[in-house]
DNA sequence: TTGCTCCTCACGTCACGTGAGGTGGC
DNA sequence: TTGCTCCTCACGTCACGTGAGGTGGC
């Protein structure tokens, strides 16, 4: 039984929680090399402090420090996006680790193959499929409730 | 953040790992009102027998006890195949153990309102919805790939 | 001195998987 | 005595949530 990823029952995929508002405009104000703590780093993406010091205990990035406080620099946020990304495209962690590219050319992003992308596409659509069957059961179940009523109303009449 | 639904990131509803098969025979043989092991229950319903003792210390069955080994009645395995069902309509064990009708007519089985059909629906969908948006955007990577390609091939001629 | 931000443990959640070590009855 | 089945801890997995308790700099 293949437990990673069809272990747990019900959760899909899940969005970064549309976090990005009004508040683009002091965000654009911080120049784009300029270092940032964790809260705004965390702001800037719409996840928690936690979930970024998750990432990094999972040496998905490492920021710098300047002393205990932890600073992200571009190329952390780049890889933020990545590990969003990839999170959003059903990936776990340490598939999402192996996957980022950390080539000298500064691009820190997803690097999947086509075969890589077409395995990913294969597990969704098995996900879809599960999830559609249980739609079409629970409408089942929700049109029986009517018609056990229909019943009961004819045997009462 | 709503934790307990959408945290994880792919996976969807499991299947209980279409287990049925050629001892359909066999288990025939056993008279329904005669209590099995949990290597039985565990064959008959396609699950572990960790799986079996999970739902118990969750209380969401209670098998009778010859000594220290299990004994699943008609009235356990109902209730299994309700906790399963409910697994693939993607409830919470929590949830299901709150929707397990015990009533004293021997029914022992998942026991929806209309609301909470229209309520688990709605979520299956966003779930759905979800993985359709990751699905085109791996696709969307697919073809770039190919993109790429046919742009070096251009500059490279 | 008070707030605020940031820090590090460390346990909790969800649904089990996976040994470890021991027991009863054929 | 050897196998087999069943048992009870108890830690591991996955991606974090959620306090607790402490620190640095305005």
């Amino acid at each position: 039984m293949d437990h990673k990823r069809t272990s747990s029952a019900t959760s899909a995929i899940r969005l970064p929680s549309d976090a990005r508002g009004s508040d683009d405009v002091v965000l654009s104000l911080v120049r784009p090399d300029t270092p940032i703590t964790i809260a705004q780093a965390a702001r800037e993406f719409g996840v928690t402090m936690r979930a970024l010091r998750f990432y990094e205990s999972k040496r998905l990035i490492a920021p710098l420090r300047a002393g205990s406080v932890r600073l992200y620099r571009q190329e952390d946020r780049e890889r933020i996006a990545a590990i969003l990304m990839g999170r959003r495209l059903g990936f776990t962690l340490a598939e999402i680790r192996d996957r980022i590219a950390a080539r000298g050319d500064g691009n820190h992003t997803l690097d999947l193959t086509r075969e890589e992308c077409v395995a990913q596409i294969n597990l969704l659509e098995r996900q879809k499929r599960n999830i559609e069957v249980a739609i079409a059961e629970l409408r089942r179940i929700y049109t029986s409730f009517y018609r056990t009523l229909a019943e009961r109303a004819g045997a009462g009449a």
